[in-house]
DNA sequence: TCAGGTTACGTTACCGGTAAACCTGTGGCA
DNA sequence: TGCCACAGGTTTACCGGTAACGTAACCTGA
């Protein structure tokens, strides 16, 4: 055994089982060219030695054999993003793929510079979040000619495929629904601000069906925070202090509304009778909560499993949709 | 340019620059043994001509060059697990490493089958989740001979490196509180059962310390369930159903307390009047509840940090400790 | 009976870096 | 003057697979 690590190489199971390397190398890929025979005296030498194969060797000679893909999110500890994560890491390891994570804090710069890490694995493919990235990083992606597939945020243009849905829909439906229902001063708590453009495409999408409907927005908080609950419970406080007379309020997403229910509470302010609550995301706590919060439910994990299957359907040379839509559901709640 | 896709690669950079490959390497790995002059010319020709390094190659041709780390969790879709991510990602990215994550499911198999793939990257290290795997998984790592660090619930005998704290103190600090604060008749609501090792740990050291003081547990309901918010609200409703009279409920973690909240919520069973709750883990909802939630607080991120510091440390030749112990913090709330 | 296809292999070249050993000119010093 | 150290390189070998192509033995049908 050539022992740098001490580890069995093809050529030793080659050796020892009286073939070539290259016999050993399509047996064990599980190709065609052999004897059952041969087969059989291959494999059980592969146990013998222990062999673990080297995908590092086999992703450098030929550029088909990688099984990595890379996936970026905004942020790792977004309840949301772990979902997707999951969906694509599930679909993903089944087929045989590994996945490198990267986190890009809303930032397009962090996300070009992940993307230049990554790409030097020489991956099979990679998996972004949102449609909005530097110069850099579509060229740097285009240039190395692997599939890429941006998610959560629909993109008819996409830099190869996308697989989500629209921001923008979202806030525009709820905008209406919230409309339809009577509600006439509506106020939006959001957090992160320029940074989340999805973010703002929700908000954009929300204020463009309120002024349609005739009633715009009223007023706005937007932190430049984490949007989790902190968030949520000190931006609806901050923007209840202006005394706008707002009958209902828009959060960024379900953990802020849950902190803003939190303070309504915590104040005797009566959901939905003095003020409605809406969120975004459909996390599992809304469902559990005394009154079910209203929010738009997204489904996360099909997400990833969609992008992930797109991206291998690709590899495989499989026809398939560019752009795939995986649709949100508005679940009206007690909250509004 | 030779043109396999189109990417210069060191060659093509040392033609240009009229020096050797060699020399291109040392300039771009920041390394000696070259002039200013000629480190300039290099770098300018790597710039102009595109140059994206190729890793794949690096690691392969020198098993010290790999910067992928592997990284493997019980769950992708937990919050807590999300923030050891997050920590762990952080510490590597900004040392110009790579993250490959997976999930075991809470199935030592499963995790053996993902370190089978893992290590077949070659990568410099790798970090666990969890202290109990399969002979196998060990027996591959050990042969790897890679620096390996088992996180969150500390061994004193690791594979190689441990980070992390004692689940069982855990359970047993929060069993001498309720005591302390004359509690008598403890039950508990979990989920997942055998699988979540870790779990039990906990349970394990909260019936060692109510049996210690006299007043062992009560009655217990272990769901076969996600443990989440769902389980959390009808685990309590099952344990609450056989009438055993308890006066404080330990949960498997803060989710599935925040679940059994709402459920007493729901009955207009008192917290913690009629009934005392208790969680763990330190989720950020817990701490924006009407009431809030007496739990342990994991320090989640900084043991995601630890350990990736560790295992860098280690392959640098630092020296460092085997074993680090991030202490946990039981925060007494309003529900117990 | 033999051209032509098929099966079951073997051979060769190559992927793009890095380690290690090897050169070469220059200056310092005994 | 001769020797050595050192800066600033170059050369060579190798990592462990896979693609592409070559080939001998066997089969098959006209």
């Amino acid at each position: 055994m050539s022992d740098r690590k001490g580890k069995a190489n093809l050529e030793d199971i080659a050796r020892q089982a009286g073939v070539s390397k290259m016999t050993v190398s399509r047996v064990l890929r599980g190709g065609t060219g052999f004897s059952d025979d041969t087969r059989d005296r291959v494999m059980a030498t592969a146990r013998q030695l222990g062999y673990v194969p080297n995908r590092l060797a086999a992703a450098f000679g030929s550029d088909a054999a990688s099984t990595l893909v890379g996936m970026c999110v905004p942020r790792l500890t977004s309840g949301l993003f772990g979902h997707v994560l999951d969906g694509v890491d599930r679909a993903l390891s089944r087929l045989g793929y590994q996945v490198m994570i990267g986190a890009n804090n809303h930032s397009t710069e962090e996300e070009e510079a992940w993307v230049r890490q990554v790409i030097s694995w020489r991956p099979a493919g990679v998996i972004l979040s949102g449609r909005s990235h530097s110069p850099g990083t579509v060229d740097l992606l285009r240039n190395a000619g692997m599939p890429v597939v941006e998610i959560w945020d629909l993109t008819t243009s996409p830099i190869d495929m996308s697989v989500g849905f629209s921001h923008h829909d979202c806030g525009a439906e709820i905008g209406q629904f919230l409309l339809r229902r009577g509600r006439r001063r509506a106020g939006y708590v959001g957090a992160l601000a320029r940074a989340d453009v999805m973010g703002q495409s929700r908000l954009d999408g929300f204020q463009a069906a309120l002024s349609g409907g005739g009633h715009p927005l009223v007023g706005k908080e937007v932190l430049s925070d984490t949007p989790g609950f902190y968030a949520g419970y000190y931006g609806l406080e901050t923007l209840l202090a202006r005394n706008l007379h707002l009958d209902v309020v828009y959060f960024h997403n379900d953990e802020m509304a849950i902190g803003g229910l939190a303070y309504c509470q915590a104040r005797g302010i009566r959901v939905p009778e003095d003020l409605g609550i809406v969120g975004w995301g459909g996390m599992e706590a809304a469902s559990v909560l005394p009154k079910r919060l209203t929010t738009t439910v997204v489904p996360t994990t099909a997400i990833g499993k969609a992008a992930a299957e797109a991206l291998v359907a690709r590899l495989r040379g499989e026809p398939g949709a560019d752009v795939t839509v995986i649709p949100t559901r508005l679940v009206p709640g007690e909250t509004a």
